[in-house]
DNA sequence: TAAATAGTGTCTCTCAGACACTATGTC
DNA sequence: GACATAGTGTCTGAGAGACACTATTTA
């Protein structure tokens, strides 16, 4: 969406002591993701972790970014190796660069965050993975717990404002699951009327309803347009 | 204001083809920064370029992460020595990680932002630094004028729901001082009467007032507390 | 008919925008 | 007193929260 671009100086360019720019120790730099979902059957988010070698142990995915690559590609790189998922569209959440956090040496990470439907996650490696509620996620080094605080605070946002920006739910969908979904991210109950008249004139409705259900059928709804980013 | 961390792994560290950490390459990571400001008898938001061996030209001003720095001091430091500024609470916006957005090689930039007070431009190196509406920001390279795009939004947002969360004014202050301040800010001017019942509770009224103007003395007013960060 | 769920009318509270009024100083 | 600026009362419209009503289906 954006040509993604800034820098610094030109091909000549040498500091105040003549140095080049190979001349410099450059830092690792690292993409660190919090990846959410909402579980079938659970009201809340919660965010994979993976197994690392000792005596490191759980903590969020994450992996070192290749020559002449992207971040997001790095990103996507991470989750397929270490969890199966794939088609995602991660969003950057904050720089972590305490020159002093990685025992391995100087290491720079761009944390992100996305979210995926739950059964993206059906195949990822099971023993070395793991699904824990946002709220209790363990003690996790390197100061993820930060990440997925604003991972959580980022996803809010965008769900407070639109339906299901991240397209969680397939279509088309009843306004209840719609209401269902929003309350397991937002973490609390939502108001069911004050929820509708917010999101229905976001939404294409359908004409078709459900059939079978106890009580008034639902009417039936789609999104409007394609997510956003 | 936190610990600031996050990371991949442990010190024996190996990847699925037996590298270690010190076998990738790695890029440099560059820090840009928009330095925004209100110059006096003007109602709009500046930024401070800086003019860069050719065939860069004119750019904000920035610099790589050197060893074992924080980015929030290579910041200050590129600040420092390019405009003699001091005393700035940059905040990050983005990254930007197009491989081939720099000529002279591998560059990681993130961008940040930062406001100023106009006087604390004063000293800054003539002939090689320039002050320019953010509105008409000129041709910058390295999608620089993405950068004062966010900043500027940024920078709008904050301004919308408190009063002066940079300082920028000296205190104390009137009312209008600080809606002058807000609505060069906002680009746009700004309800006379709104604004004082947003701002108002938020500030600490000081029982004093002007004296020796046309018209009504207006109270003076100090902040409440600490700028947040 | 009873129960359950969908969908809507409407009251209230809050807040921004707008206008106009009152308050208090200088010229 | 005229004028200028500070500060406030109040009306209106939009929108969220809350409650209750109507609508439409299954058991």
């Amino acid at each position: 969406m954006r040509s993604d671009d800034t820098a610094n100086g030109t091909a000549e360019y040498r500091d105040s002591s003549g140095r080049t720019l190979a001349d410099y120790p450059r830092p690792s730099v690292a993409v660190d993701t919090a990846l959410l979902t909402v579980l079938p059957g659970e009201d809340h988010l919660s965010a994979l972790e993976v197994l690392r070698p000792e005596p490191t142990g759980w903590a969020l995915p994450g992996t070192f970014l290749h020559e002449g690559e992207r971040l997001i590609d790095a990103v996507r790189r991470s989750l397929r190796d270490k969890a199966g998922v794939e088609g995602m569209s991660p969003r950057q959440l904050h720089v972590f660069d305490d020159p002093k956090r990685d025992s391995r040496g100087w290491v720079v990470s761009v944390a992100h965050v996305d979210v995926v439907e739950a059964d993206k996650l059906e195949q990822r490696l099971a023993g070395r993975t793991r699904l824990v509620p946002v709220d209790q996620p363990g003690r996790l080094p390197y100061g993820h717990e930060q990440i997925i605080g604003r991972a959580v605070a980022d996803v809010r946002n965008r769900y407070a404002i639109a339906p299901d920006p991240d397209r969680l739910l397939d279509e088309p969908f009843t306004i209840l699951e719609l209401r269902k979904l929003h309350e397991s991210v937002a973490g609390r109950a939502l108001q069911r009327d004050t929820f509708r008249r917010l999101m229905e004139p976001q939404l294409a409705g359908s004409g078709r309803t459900t059939s079978g259900t106890r009580g008034r059928p639902a009417e039936l709804f789609r999104h409007r347009s394609a997510p956003i980013a």
